[in-house]
DNA sequence: AGGTTGACATTAT
DNA sequence: CATAATGCCAACC
């Protein structure tokens, strides 16, 4: 349930993620309005490692680096299933981020 | 009803 | 240039 929209959308976009792409949690809440609350879509995020329906995996921070995979399941989990969708990733850092990032204020 | 937390981002030292 | 501290906002306890 809705309590605020604000997890929901959280997830709502990151679902919308296009395959082989990723976005930054800055990003995300800059589309939601909230600019500041970019830790807050971290926090959604959490919720979403029991929502199959979201590829979190897709969302780093703005640094392209793989901040949250500490909260993964598997510890280079979350490296594979980038490198599965085509994107280079070494040392928990994506490499060409610039070319793999995907901007919901600009896409959506 | 209030205090703490948090998968970030930005600025300052 | 690298590290430290602060700010932001909403959820969680």
């Amino acid at each position: 349930m809705a309590s605020t929209g604000f997890f929901e959308k959280v997830y709502e976009v990151t679902k919308q993620i296009p395959y082989g792409r990723v976005t930054s949690y800055g990003a995300i809440a800059r589309y939601l309005g909230s600019s500041g609350s970019a830790r807050m879509v971290g926090w959604a995020l959490n919720g979403s490692n029991e929502n199959p329906d979201i590829p979190a995996h897709r969302v780093v921070n703005r640094n392209g680096m793989l901040t949250g995979k500490h909260h993964f399941q598997g510890t280079n989990l979350m490296q594979q299933l980038l490198e599965s969708e085509g994107i280079e990733v070494i040392e928990n850092q994506i490499q060409n981020f610039e070319k793999f990032f995907w901007d919901p204020t600009k896409e959506l």
